[in-house]
DNA sequence: ATAAAATATTTACGCGCGTTAAATTTATAT
DNA sequence: ATATAAATTTAACGCGCGTAAATATTTTAT
């Protein structure tokens, strides 16, 4: 590799004995050239090493080669590996994915909306913080910009829809734990920032009448997005007065299952299938964590590979097919229920 | 607000009757000019809503506002809590920060600074995978870029480097185990992939010699960044296999502490301070999950704010200065213990 | 009031590349 | 071999803004 530093594509073009515009069209789309340029110009490309500058590229292009790719709170694993997932599967198709978080502010994903408008993404895949976002803000960015919504759905904005199926997560779990012998009370948050607690709730609910049992909801203060802490003290509220309806909780979702194992742990409450065990617990979500949980939490599992696939192509279809699909597509992957130590 | 599109900075300055020199001014630095013209940009730019296209902006500027963080492994809460840190300051800072996540691989962290190279930062702050790290391609990058590293360092590279003291973290756990009448064994992975552990692992001989104690260490099998799943198994093994040389165990890192801990509960082992527990184990890190463990986890807490201002901080000195600094500075910050159930 | 300093305006060029149209070369089909 | 299609080259313009120099204006100091 000969070390001189190369300015711009015309001197590139100079030094490889091709023309400008012809590397420029091989940078747009490198099967856009005959293949015998297409080797002389990565030979080329491999001897002087050369980058185009990204700032000139998209200048002029009416549309980049940049994703965005945003997540309400990264903090939260969950959320960290949809987007590995996410970035894997932009970068193999030759888009330039950008992450960000929207940490659980909405005057955040709203800055983060403003900042992507002025990156010229080709799209966007969005989940957003749900009951917290500014819908009007995010419908309004959607119009701008082709944007596939996943993980929490708002309903009629955004090109599509991609999440899981929140019945299934939870019929899964009620069935398996009436049919194993305990009816569930329902455990969650009293004002859940994220939709799908609301959809679980309704499907417990819905679950509970077609098995013809009495459902009980218990609901638990905390604000944010400190699901563990919120769901150790509303476990410990329960759990010291006598709270609980029945002796086995279905939490809405692992986090807070993760704090309700906590304050089991802290008054020696034992939690457990077995018979000799105070309570059962089960859960939603399969967070990675929730398999290091004392005991194991037993808990129902995101297809998140496929939501992440299919997220994807559908916002690979919407950038081919210009910026508009015919109808909005909801597509939701089901559950798979994953039995532990807990329930 | 007037909702007619505006399209570039010559309309805009038309429209706001201020000369295009100076809103470029006004944009690459609100107090380089006058307070009065000042007030009437911010005036016009409610009105008119205008924001320049930041690929023309980046494309003459010799430095751009943006500024790159990359963290190893943003699966890790760890990770994704100080990167929320660093994001904040900077955008407070007025720059834009991008982040990125190596994912554990060699490959992507080169490509993530191949990527970072061509977006010409201001500077980038960077937590290196360590030894998995392509040690020349950094040193490159480093000479290139201005670039401060946090969280692992590697000798002579980048300006500065901002971390945590892990002697401050292994003495104080070592000296409070010991204190509280155990003498704990240092539970480890064999070939770590952070520096920062072999660190840990000196600073736990040192302290033992100081004490006048016999060493033990006990290293585990296992390669990767699923540490919890790795701290399982090898705690599955020695707890079976009766390995553990003393009745408590110091884990070099929290995540490798929650596998271990499952282990204990997954083979009866009852984990705690109290006279009537099997053993006691403790780590390092203050892991977001290690308070809700089970039972929670005694640990020695980063003083992540520190760190993260404090590499913020260098970061802007050097961005001030040039790239340059007289000296290559390496800051670590103390840690603080914290007592919880586990020992 | 006047001079000096600070700030804003006018004018103009260039950054590196996208893109287009016309001319030319190369590949494929008949 | 010739006609046709496909790809490449040449030439040239423009994107939106950074930036510099000369000039004009405003502010501050004396």
């Amino acid at each position: 590799m000969s070390h001189q530093k190369i300015k711009n594509m015309e001197e590139f073009a100079r030094l490889s004995g091709i023309s400008r515009p012809t590397i420029s069209k091989y940078f747009n789309d490198p099967d856009s050239v005959r293949s015998s340029t297409r080797d002389r110009i990565e030979v080329a490309l491999k001897e002087f090493d050369y980058r185009p500058n990204i700032y000139a590229m998209n200048q002029n292009r009416r549309l980049t080669k940049n994703i965005g790719i945003v997540v309400p709170y990264l903090a939260d694993p969950f959320f960290a590996e949809i987007a590995r997932v996410l970035e894997r599967r932009c970068i193999d198709a030759g888009f330039t994915p950008t992450l960000f978080s929207s940490h659980g502010e909405q005057g955040l994903e709203n800055a983060i909306l403003d900042t992507l408008r002025s990156l010229k993404p080709a799209g966007v895949l969005l989940a957003p913080l749900g009951r917290a976002s500014d819908r009007k803000y995010i419908e309004q960015f959607c119009r701008d910009v082709p944007t596939i919504l996943f993980d929490s759905n708002i309903e009629g904005v955004g090109a599509a829809f991609v999440g899981s199926d929140n019945f299934s997560f939870v019929s899964q779990t009620v069935e398996y734990l009436n049919r194993t012998g305990n009816v569930p009370c329902f455990f969650e948050m009293k004002d859940p920032a994220n939709p799908n607690a609301n959809k679980r709730r309704y499907a417990y609910l819905e679950m509970m009448r077609r098995l013809d049992l009495e459902p009980h909801i218990v609901k638990i203060d905390g604000i944010g997005w400190g699901f563990e802490e919120i769901g150790r003290q509303g476990a410990l509220k329960v759990l010291r007065d006598n709270l609980l309806p029945t002796k086995t909780v279905l939490c809405s979702n692992d986090r807070l299952a993760i704090g309700f194992l906590s304050a089991c742990h802290e008054l020696g409450v034992s939690v457990g299938r077995d018979e000799a065990c105070d309570i059962r617990v089960a859960s939603h979500d399969d967070h990675p964590y929730s398999r290091f949980t004392c005991p194991s939490l037993t808990t129902a599992a995101h297809d998140y590979e496929s939501v992440a696939d299919h997220a994807v192509e559908t916002l690979f279809q919407l950038i081919e097919a210009g910026g508009k699909l015919n109808r909005r597509e909801e597509t939701l992957f089901a559950a798979r229920i994953i039995m532990r130590g807990s329930a």
